[in-house]
DNA sequence: GACTTGACTAGAC
DNA sequence: AGTCTAGCCAAGT
């Protein structure tokens, strides 16, 4: 099981309308420092993974090649009722909890 | 096995 | 609040 494995079958996980950061999923697999690997991960990803449920850690859409896939992102969230404020989405309504310990300590 | 490349981040101004 | 920087690390070459 590749690294890039086990981000997909975690990013899976998040239930539409809620969003992970890239920090989040890598903590999460008990790699706290590889955030940018995730990145990797969902750079090449299955067509059907809900990859757009993941932002970075300010809630923004990170820099893609191509600005359309950015604003497939954003659009994809919307759809699932995700807010979005100055161009973030606010993470305080719709951060993934997947842990007690995350829920008492999210920002 | 030694580089290089990013969909990252926290910290410093 | 915006910009820069230095670490970071899995994958690709």
């Amino acid at each position: 099981m590749t690294f890039r494995e086990t981000v997909w079958r975690l990013v899976r996980r998040i239930p539409r309308g809620r969003v992970a950061t890239y920090g989040q999923i890598a903590a999460l697999l008990g790699r706290p420092r590889s955030a940018r690997a995730v990145g990797g991960a969902l750079r090449r990803c299955p067509a059907d993974l809900p990859w757009h449920r993941v932002v970075n850690a300010q809630g923004g859409i990170s820099g893609r090649a191509q600005m359309s896939s950015m604003l497939t992102q954003r659009i994809r969230l919307e759809a699932e009722g995700v807010a979005f404020r100055r161009g973030r989405v606010v993470l305080r309504a719709h951060a993934w909890r997947s842990t007690a310990r995350q829920r008492r300590g999210f920002p």
